[in-house]
DNA sequence: CGCTACCGTTCCGTTTATGGAACGCCTCCG
DNA sequence: CGGAGGCGTTCCATAAACGGAACGGTAGCG
């Protein structure tokens, strides 16, 4: 089927994110189609795959699903990545909160490796939510450890660590919470 | 029928970020296309916004340029807002972890109105980190509180709700896990 | 049973995105 | 000067994405 090895944003990929979008929303491929105003046998191409949608189909489609035309892309080519090899930190999103700001990244932790983390400014605090995997991190003489959906919570101002219990690569992700030092 | 949406991710739109980006690169269409793959022609039109490219042509563009895909989209918000107006989730980030897919989203409740979610398929668990405020939510009939810092936790496949306690607007994150229904 | 109502896929004529080859326009030399 | 080589746009035949109308499959129901 694939006439080539693997393009990076490979349109199976593109439909099976949208064709599970749509099973978790409860809705028939049909009733989408019509929804969205475009043919059943466009959609239906475009979830299987076999199809190359045009901008203008793509954005019918997820803007019936409600969801940003990006959430169905390809996951970010992400540029920043901070951290070092055994752990990897990709930014996602930064909310301004008033006095605050909130930078969520998506966490990964590789095994058997300890990644230390230099203090941030004080008051910062990290959040993890693990959501697979075992992961020990938080301040380096006093780490903290949580399973699949339990999370860490700590304060970031001195040198912390991240590591795994076990042998499963850890998936979370991290809230780093600025409080604003006035001016910045 | 609809009322047409104004049309949010508009080809010219998309079309003056490309030719911006390129431009501040200081390459040439012609230079631009070439080394993309696609016609001159092709890119010229998509620039002036008088096509409506494919997918696979909008990536070979955007990955020449070394920006993913979704940076030449409608950019900074295009929050979708599911839940009601007591509620309001927007769309981050969705994570394909092989069997499973994740959806992440910020949460804002507002205080003072109770907001019902009707149940989803069968599987499917709802993870909500707590930032601010103290929120309640989970099955309508046994729901349960979180602080700031604090985890719920609960199989979203009946209905349930998403309430605050006291006055303080609630900031959260919401990771939604959906398990693979069959095939793909 | 047939009849209806959906579902998702496939068929097929129409529409349109595509890229090669023009085009007109510049600037840079010989 | 004229010619060469770059640019971005336009022309046009071809390939492919599009939606309507089939198709087979699976309930529900009298």
């Amino acid at each position: 089927m694939d006439p080539r090895p693997a393009l990076n944003t490979d349109p199976h990929e593109v439909g099976a994110r949208l064709r599970r979008m749509r099973q978790a929303r409860g809705i028939s491929l049909s009733e989408l189609a019509r929804r969205a105003g475009i043919g059943k046998a466009t959609l239906s191409g475009v979830e299987n795959g076999s199809r190359n949608p045009t901008l203008e189909t793509l954005w019918a489609i997820t803007a019936q699903l409600g969801v940003p035309l990006a959430a169905v892309l390809d996951p970010p080519a992400d540029p920043l990545q901070v951290y070092g090899k055994a752990a990897e930190a990709t930014l996602l999103q930064v909310f301004d909160e008033g006095p605050v700001t909130f930078e969520l990244y998506r966490l990964r932790v590789r095994p058997g490796i300890t990644q230390r983390s230099p203090g941030h400014h004080a008051g910062v605090t990290e959040h993890i939510t693990v959501f697979s995997g075992t992961l020990c991190a938080g301040p380096a003489q006093r780490p903290l450890t949580a399973g699949p959906g339990e999370f860490i919570k700590w304060t970031a101002d001195s040198e912390h660590i991240y590591t795994t219990m076990g042998e499963e690569e850890v998936h979370a992700t991290l809230l780093m919470r600025y409080p604003l030092v006035d001016g910045v």
